[in-house]
DNA sequence: CCATGTGAAGATCTTCACAGCG
DNA sequence: CGCTGTGAAGATCTTCACATGG
């Protein structure tokens, strides 16, 4: 059993919004008590589509792509890096972390006849473009980009960019407003 | 020149938005015609703190920080990353980019003699907690995360944490409402 | 009595309509 | 006339107060 204060505590959300985002997908707590923990993390996965197995393809294998690839994060979830693909010939054939690099050429057909609809997009912003319409062209609809560029796709595409200059940015103005304020 | 609506092509941000954004820290546009671009990189890398120049340092330097010290996007950016850390003698030395590798134990006078007030941490999650009290005791007060936890560090210190692992359970819900809706 | 679930109040963010100015 | 800047309307998110039920 675990409380809405609980939870707070260990993830920074105050309890209010706990309490109002388990409440939005139904009763599952028990009154003064909390919540059963098996029973939402159960329920919670089944929210999150996470009960399902999803598979993912990776493009770019450079150091980025290989630190995303060796990353262990993955394994206890519900999602899979199934393949990985990159142009560089040195790259190709490779395996990390049991996940094999293929030509990217393979790409477009890997992911109809796998019926991939997530992918990872870790290559030059100049190529990024054009490795997601590739991946859009073989029915991916939702993309984890991480070059510094804005993807244009389709609407149905759910598009999800990490940009790390932008995340310091972010940092920055952060410490800008508080500096300028601390007169 | 570019106006609103062009800017909103570029960024995918709506033009109402675009407006109120920028009318919310003074009117630089000009009616009729638009945003002065040079003009408007100038005023927005003052409200962004960019025209400072921010010292950053690393801590980690496995795949993920090897990846992110190899990163040029910075180059023209308003930060520079002046030091990595870990904590592996192995690493320590080396030189990335043209940054160079220190032992962690040198972290915390570092950090106070530059007086840094930015830090990347990207250790495994076990260390990472450790590493954020030890920069925040140095006094920085800005840390981008790229470790899987909820970092406790005082209020004063703002912590943008990146979890790879979430981003991709963020696309997998979107797909999961949306193939729910589909029916 | 305790912690959830929820309607209402409050805060914030987004969209809109249009006045104002080059 | 065109595009900005902005008050107001609308939508959404957050906080709160408290009724509800184990």
């Amino acid at each position: 059993m675990i409380s809405s204060s609980e939870l707070s505590k260990l993830t920074g959300v105050n309890h209010y919004q706990i309490r109002k985002d388990l409440a939005y997908f139904g009763e599952f707590g028990k009154r003064g008590v909390g919540y059963p923990i098996q029973n939402l993390i159960n329920t919670l996965k089944g929210i999150l589509g996470s009960s399902k197995r999803w598979e993912i393809i990776m493009v770019g294998v450079g150091n980025l792509g290989e630190a995303l690839l060796r990353y262990r994060g993955y394994q206890k979830r519900s999602f899979n890096i199934i393949g990985a693909f990159d142009k560089d010939s040195s790259k190709v054939g490779k395996r990390i972390n049991n996940i094999e690099v293929y030509n990217i050429q393979y790409m477009k057909s890997f992911i109809m006849k796998k019926n991939i609809r997530i992918g990872i997009i870790t290559v030059p912003a100049q190529a990024a473009q054009k490795v997601a319409e590739i991946m859009v062209s073989g029915g991916i609809t939702a993309i984890l980009n991480f070059a510094p560029i804005v993807l244009k796709c389709p609407d149905f595409v759910k598009v999800n960019t990490i940009d790390i200059s932008i995340e310091l940015d972010r940092l920055v103005y952060y410490l800008s407003i508080k500096t300028h304020s601390d007169n």
